[in-house]
RNA sequence: GGUGGGGUGACGGAGUUGGUCGAUCGUGACGGUCUCGAAAACCGUUGUACCCUCUGGGUACCGUGGGUUCGAAUCCCACCCCCACCGCCA
């Protein structure tokens, strides 16, 4: 959420983010309910103030045993007034607090404005598709072969689009979060945590993927849960409300959960094994900065997750979003993609972003300056390191000999009790 | 799920026969005295948000939301959370 003191001084500013940003967004209707909840707040704070004078006034003739009825009975009245200007009050914040809520963040100026995923900025690749067969086959193929994956138990359990990891398929799937765990930990400083997987309402509010998000998130109604669709929001979630010394910042935090999401209105669109999927796992990445280091610390937690596709040995494309393809509460975000050689596509496993300070408004999360000053709030900033399913992809088709096998990666090696490939 | 206890300012902890309570006190933090310096001691300062005709004035906030009242941290109702014990269970 913005500041809504920025919003009041910089309506143009706003309307042109929105509208970069493709979002839809009641800006006018905002800016007329907070001019007309202010009025408000004018009359009602008088008709207080009166009241505080007159009921020390009454307390005291009381006191003295004098009568009282008189101011008591115009009390009354003004209380009845008070009190409907509150209920006015309470229903115009309510829908300010709504429509403030639709307003997305403001993009970094170093973000290219364009409409949509094709005028994103490719920044660096790396890699070269391996060559260890001239016509990789796809994942799903060869993963049923192999027997490490199967697509049709899950219609079973769930339904279609829960993968099934068998065998070495669930056993590369345990290794990868291991790998990525233990890189983040031991060499790029995070600290690990295991979360719940589901979160409340304010929780998923706080990180931005409601109110916009709720037709693709899974929903527990007796409980008014959320199944997380990343571990960014328990992670986000995790300083909610708190002042933080700054002495304690950055805070960098990592975890393996797994991830919920309906994909409502994406069927047809990639749906073949494991590359769109509701439920996959993923390793996350995530800290709490002092703002002015935000976009150092940004582009360190991206170079964090090329390191694990580096180290993986998977061909990578990195690419700033632009204005239109960038997320709600992003200000800045780079994508990696890697190459999925059996579908001839590039898929993204990781999404680093810079949420500044918008993601802390909403949660509530402040640092108090080690000079003393009043508490600010700090800027959050959370990447994938990486997402797991369609690593799974670019490996299987990556690694695959011509003989129908797959090679495991060497640093997945020791994960796996030494195996070398599945066969 | 049941019973009991509790949620107050950065923290600890008062205050519940409604009326100078935004809230005693202690700790911490900040400033000062003292000191070569530090500690100790002593003195002082120290919540947040919002509104306005803004070197000032005002309003709100004692878990959350309602209610009673001229007036509520204090009374009533509902809900949430925490702690303890019981039940159930991995």
């Amino acid at each position: 959420m913005l500041d809504l003191r920025f919003i009041r001084a910089n309506p143009d500013i706003v309307r042109k983010a929105i509208a970069d940003k493709g979002e839809k967004a009641e800006l006018d209707r905002l800016l007329e309910l907070d001019e007309a909840a202010r009025a408000i707040i004018v009359e009602s704070d008088e008709l207080k103030r009166q009241r505080n004078v007159e009921s020390e006034r009454i307390a005291t003739l009381k006191k003295a045993g004098e009568d009282a009825s008189e101011p008591i009975a115009r009390m009354r009245e003004v209380a009845a007034s008070i009190k409907e200007y509150d209920e006015k009050l309470a229903a115009m914040r309510g829908e300010i607090e709504t429509l403030a809520l639709m307003i997305p963040n403001m993009p970094h100026e170093s973000v290219p404005v364009g409409a949509d995923e094709d005028e994103n900025v490719p920044v660096r690749e790396w890699g070269e598709p391996h060559a260890l067969s001239d016509k990789p086959v796809p994942h799903w193929e060869i993963g049923e072969a192999l027997g490490i994956l199967n697509f049709k138990a899950s219609a079973k359990i769930a339904g279609s689009n829960f993968p099934v990891f068998v065998g070495a398929g669930a056993r590369l799937e345990r290794a990868l979060i291991q790998f990525m765990l233990d890189v983040h930990t031991n060499e790029h400083g995070y600290t690990e945590v295991s979360p719940p997987i589901v979160a409340n309402r304010l929780a998923v509010q706080a990180t931005g993927q409601l109110p916009k998000l709720e037709s693709d998130m899974y929903h527990i109604e007796q409980d008014d849960l959320f199944l997380i669709s990343t571990g960014e929001v328990p992670l986000t979630n995790l300083h909610r409300e708190e002042i933080i010394p700054e002495g304690r910042l950055p805070i960098c935090y990592t975890t393996y959960t797994p991830c919920f999401r309906r994909e409502a209105g994406s069927y047809g669109r990639d749906t073949r094994g494991l590359v769109r999927v509701h439920q996959f796992d993923k390793v996350e990445m995530m800290k709490y900065v002092e703002p002015s280091t935000s976009y150092d610390e940004h582009e360190a937690l991206t170079r964090n997750a090329e390191t694990i596709l580096q180290r993986l040995d998977l061909p990578y494309r990195l690419k700033m979003l632009c204005t239109g393809d960038l997320s709600f509460a992003a200000a800045k975000c780079y994508d990696i993609d890697i190459w999925s050689a059996g579908v001839g596509k590039w898929l993204e496993v990781s999404s680093c972003s810079n949420f500044e300070d918008f993601q802390a408004r909403r949660a509530g999360i402040q640092y108090k300056p080690a000079d003393g000053g009043k508490p600010r709030f700090v800027h959050t900033l959370n990447g994938s390191g990486v997402a797991l399913a369609r690593t799974v992809v670019a490996i299987l088709e990556n690694y695959q000999t011509p003989d129908g096998k797959i090679a495991i990666p060497e640093v997945l090696r020791p994960y796996m009790d030494g195996l070398s490939q599945i066969a």
